[in-house]
DNA sequence: ATAATACTTATCGTAATGCGATAACTTATC
DNA sequence: GATAAGTTATCGCATTACGATAAGTATTAT
């Protein structure tokens, strides 16, 4: 275990500001002082010194009637900063681009964070499925399309790890959380090229994804296409997207470096 | 002026996190421990510290090869937190994507900050006129489609303040960046109720905006749908897209709170 | 209405935290 | 293979940020 205490080149005080930002999500857009304190762990002068800096940095504003702080648009700077630096997400913009132009569905780009991935980009259906997946969103590696293609790419010691620091539960009747059940996925994306999921989070959603590879065999990112169980059988998408899909990975694993 | 100076309240070691966190652009994705010193303003030891720092948060990460700093994919959490707790995004939402829908072209929501406009959100058409506007990116109001709207609504002094802190310039041959055409354009949306401007940015695009109102009068955001100047002419777009954009923002204008 | 209460803003002496100079070490350059 | 440039580690000291408290303001109860 790393400690985190008595680390003399670690600056608390950043620590806390991000605590204070982590703070804000849908159901808490507005906060109170006290309940930031609450919510944050810090004492009431701290928080009143970190919103303050946080406002005069122009990440927080407060509403002089209500006292309540929210986040301000100026937020998305970080998240576009990284968007418009990653080699990643840019070099497979293209790629993506035309993929979600020919198939018409919902194409994602996801990294693993630890136990989850995390969507960089996404290209959005026409015909929409609108599950409420954005750009920065969190979902278990376990049962999402993406997590499993990445996952497979890993050494089974590595996976295991992440099991086991993964919370394995059902969001849906179907999701499949058991260890044997999600080692015989991840054997089948290591022997067909691509995850497919049906259900596993969101009712009435499949997927397929697909990794990109580094030079040296690492994975780097995974691609995912998803559906509407009601548009397509789940065969009936392998049969028409996988194709296209596994095309475009492996396309992108020559282009994209680093 | 407000002196950044002597405030007993600001946490300086947070701004230097994010002065840190800033320098990554497209062009220095990965930048080394000398390179963040200097653009930062910070001393070696400084950007220790908070290269450190960041990087046990999880927001940098450091190639042990080259000792070059990256920012993770963790730095979409905030903007990722603002989205899913801002009102006007949640409220907009269906509308845009409905605009999207029926039009088939690029929608936008976008807020003033002081001289310049946010992309809230991006809504793109099938079509496809990629411009590299993305969540996050940020414009000059004064020769933008949704800043001529959003501006539009404010009082003229602090329409003339916006743009005495303005870099009025040209961008290509059509943009109009003289205080009295800027002038005419705000007279304009105000007596139409919509924006519109031809290749004040990017070559080839054309814009129309209208702003959402708050109950009080004031402006929240505006709503923009841009388009190439290769498939509509300008009339052409303000006669076929205009009713159904001025609709959608009206409607916003009743559903938004606060 | 008025008191009581809870919360927000302002102030300040103190100590610990983060500062920045320097040293040890590592990688690139010639 | 020597020199320089850059990165990592260490440490004593002063300053910065801490956190307790007081003053001010809104909210609630009676």
């Amino acid at each position: 275990m790393s400690d985190e205490k008595d680390d003399p080149l670690m600056v608390r005080a950043v620590e806390k500001a991000f605590r204070i930002l982590a703070t804000f999500d849908a159901a808490n857009p507005r906060q109170t002082l006290t309940q930031l304190a609450d919510k944050a762990g810090l004492d009431r002068s701290a928080t009143q010194r970190f919103t303050h800096t946080l406002s005069r940095l122009g990440y927080l504003r407060k509403d002089g009637r209500t006292k309540a702080y929210e986040l301000t648009p100026k937020t998305l700077n970080l998240a576009y900063q990284y968007t418009r630096s990653s080699p990643v997400v840019l070099r497979a913009h293209p790629y993506l681009s035309h993929l979600n132009r020919t198939t018409e569905e919902t194409i994602s780009l996801t990294v693993l964070d630890d136990t989850e991935i995390i969507y960089l980009s996404r290209y959005l259906s026409p015909n929409v499925l609108d599950t409420d997946v954005i750009v920065g969103s969190r979902l278990p590696a376990y049962c999402s399309a993406g997590g499993l293609a990445l996952l497979s790419m890993l050494e089974d010691a590595k996976i295991e790890e992440v099991l086991d620091r993964s919370h394995l539960r059902a969001y849906t009747a179907k999701t499949i959380y058991d260890r044997e059940g999600i080692w015989t996925r991840i054997r089948f994306v290591r022997e067909h090229g691509f995850a497919m999921v049906e259900e596993q989070i969101y009712p009435g959603d499949i997927s397929i994804a697909a990794p990109i590879l580094l030079a040296d065999g690492n994975v780097m990112a995974a691609v995912s296409l998803g559906a509407s169980r009601f548009r397509y059988q789940a065969d009936a998408m392998v049969q028409r997207f996988v194709p296209a899909l596994v095309a475009a990975t492996r396309s992108m694993s020559q282009a994209i470096p680093t």
